[in-house]
DNA sequence: TAGGTTTGCTTAAACGTTTGAGTAGAGCAC
DNA sequence: GTGCTCTACTCAAACGTTTAAGCAAACCTA
């Protein structure tokens, strides 16, 4: 790799301190009255030589790296790639880089990435954390560690968050297939400690009022054989079932490839709906009515409160003024396609 | 945030120099021979502190950051998020992080891209390239900096590349359409510069051996009403096609969409096949026949190969040997379904 | 012409780390 | 007691940048 162009070479160049180079790059010529003649050679050679800033040199002086960290779930969700191009953009616009970490899901995971992007000096965190990170938050917290989590948050430890209201949208998701005609509605969620999870189920037992639940918990390891059980038990005679509305995408996919498979029709025998939204029910033959989630808007809200927070601790005066953490509410969207009757 | 510990507090911390902290923690204790109690000491202090290295200062010595830059046309393709995750794995085996970049299929951003991602001193860059991106490779190679493209290469740019031979797959898909008994196969694919896609026009046309073609190229920024118009076309009386074959994924449900709305049977009107895979095809009733390049063997490769050139360029003693540029050319494999009247 | 101000630059320290060179003191040979 | 070799450290420079402080020369004032 050749040697990158540095400011001393400008500074040899030109026959001046490498200083006097750095005052006229960053434009502070006019503030250190620099001579027109010398300004106009420092900055024409800088071009020539292609002079580019060493980010990590600067970094190591400013404390401030102008990158953020983004640790997801997993990269292949339809979440994740919905809200990591909102993320850079609108970090892009206020001149920071994103790292993407992947945490698999794994708490080990999650807790070793904290620590490589700490160790690389990002400025703030983005966090879909996993399942029982209490204590990964509890840790930035001390550490006074700018940080947003998003879609996951946990009631024990207060934090910044920005995502949906879980109880409501699965609430209102019952109330709407009530009103499309369905009795006796399934719900299929994970047997989970993910708080946004159970509030899913919440919402769901809720807005029975009173009527029987029809509740199943699928096992995360075993999600494709739970799932075609708990399908096959609910479609079968006797159960009654005229509904299932699943808590995420990819039960919900796996879900519709069982019915496919049972040959249950949609909606006529059963109603279909799905917590979130998927590309591949595009190629099911009616079309799917899902809740849609403001990634977009997630995304730029997160790099927004990211961003005041890192703002924040900047001006911290050591004034141990009270910690404000906020929580951002969005609303998901129905997407009332025909596999509930409509 | 509250300031790192550094080699500096340990050292004053336990009373010696800033330089043996460093000997002892970097595991030269043997070498420089320091004391058996103050290493022990040394070691303790820093496992009390919490000490970890700063990464930044580190590379800016050691002009290594331990760190790759991974360059996507788009993140939410099905190739991507593929490849990212072993590609991450990969990396982290050997101590790097992967930073990832998003083109958007823009010429300009991948240029934007590079030079952020050089001037934060990433030790090499996995690339999936845009559309004529020839003087950003030259570019790359002009400055020294290890690369490797994936997926997409240029013929007349000598360049490391691990992909996939499009020319084959598409010659071997048609002649596996042949044999299913189609007789007039028509090709849907991108008007495009790429030479990966080119190629796979040119395999059709290959394997075809004289029957006249069905090629349909579809402009990128429009290619929602063309595939329409393109199928709508081929579906029709008259033209007697009995076999569709898509060029890609997007292109494949784009497609498969709109034979559903068509109401075409398949295969039994006409057969479907895809050149990529796509998550969707799970959803769709017939079993969709398709290719299935290897990314995890691209990633684990493309991260290989990458170490090693920036391996080599590391003890390059500036003797100037010429440059041995390696092309690695991967097999995809066909994934039968029942679109194809197996 | 002495004193002060302005102009236009340079010096030096700092960020946190690595690493070759330097050195004080102990031990030993002769 | 002189010279040598170990042992166990410290010093200092370097990576590329920023920025406060310093300073010589020119210019101005009275």
């Amino acid at each position: 790799m050749k040697k990158n162009v540095s400011l001393k070479d400008i500074a040899n160049q030109v026959g001046v301190s490498v200083s006097l180079v750095s005052y006229v790059l960053n434009g502070h010529e006019k503030k250190m009255r620099v001579g027109e003649e010398i300004a106009r050679q420092i900055k024409a050679t800088a071009e020539r030589l292609h002079y580019r800033p060493n980010q990590i040199a600067k970094s190591l002086k400013s404390k401030k790296s102008q990158t953020i960290g983004l640790i997801v779930g997993e990269i292949h969700y339809r979440f994740t790639t919905g809200i990591v191009r909102a993320i850079e953009l609108e970090a892009k616009k206020n001149g920071y880089t994103v790292v993407i970490g992947n945490s698999h899901e794994d708490l080990g995971s999650l807790h070793e990435l904290i620590h490589v992007l700490i160790n690389r000096q990002v400025d703030g965190l983005i966090i879909v954390a996993a399942e029982n990170a209490e204590s990964e938050i509890e840790y930035l917290k001390k550490k006074e560690i700018p940080f947003v989590l998003i879609d996951r948050n946990f009631p024990s430890v207060e934090s910044n968050f920005i995502g949906i209201d879980n109880y409501r949208i699965a609430y209102r998701a019952v109330e709407y297939l009530i009103r499309q005609g369905c009795r006796r509605i399934a719900f299929v969620n994970y047997d989970t400690t993910f708080f946004h999870l159970k509030e899913r189920s919440r919402g769901y037992l809720e807005a029975l009022k009173g009527q029987e639940p029809l509740l199943r918990e699928i096992r995360k390891p075993f999600y494709e054989q739970d799932v075609a059980a708990a399908v096959r038990e609910l479609t079968s005679p006797g159960v009654g079932c005229d509904a299932i509305f699943f808590a995420t995408d990819t039960l919900a996919i796996t879900g519709l490839k069982n019915l496919i498979s049972l040959r249950v029709n949609i909606p006529e025998d059963v109603a279909f709906m799905s917590f979130d939204e998927a590309e591949a029910f595009a190629l099911f033959q009616v079309p799917v009515t899902h809740y849609r989630q403001p990634l977009e808007e997630i995304g730029v809200s997160a790099v927004g409160m990211l961003l005041e927070e890192i703002q924040d601790g900047k001006e911290d005066g050591r004034d141990v003024k009270p910690k404000k953490w906020r929580q951002l509410y969005l609303d998901s969207t129905l997407v009332a396609g025909k596999s509930c009757r409509e």
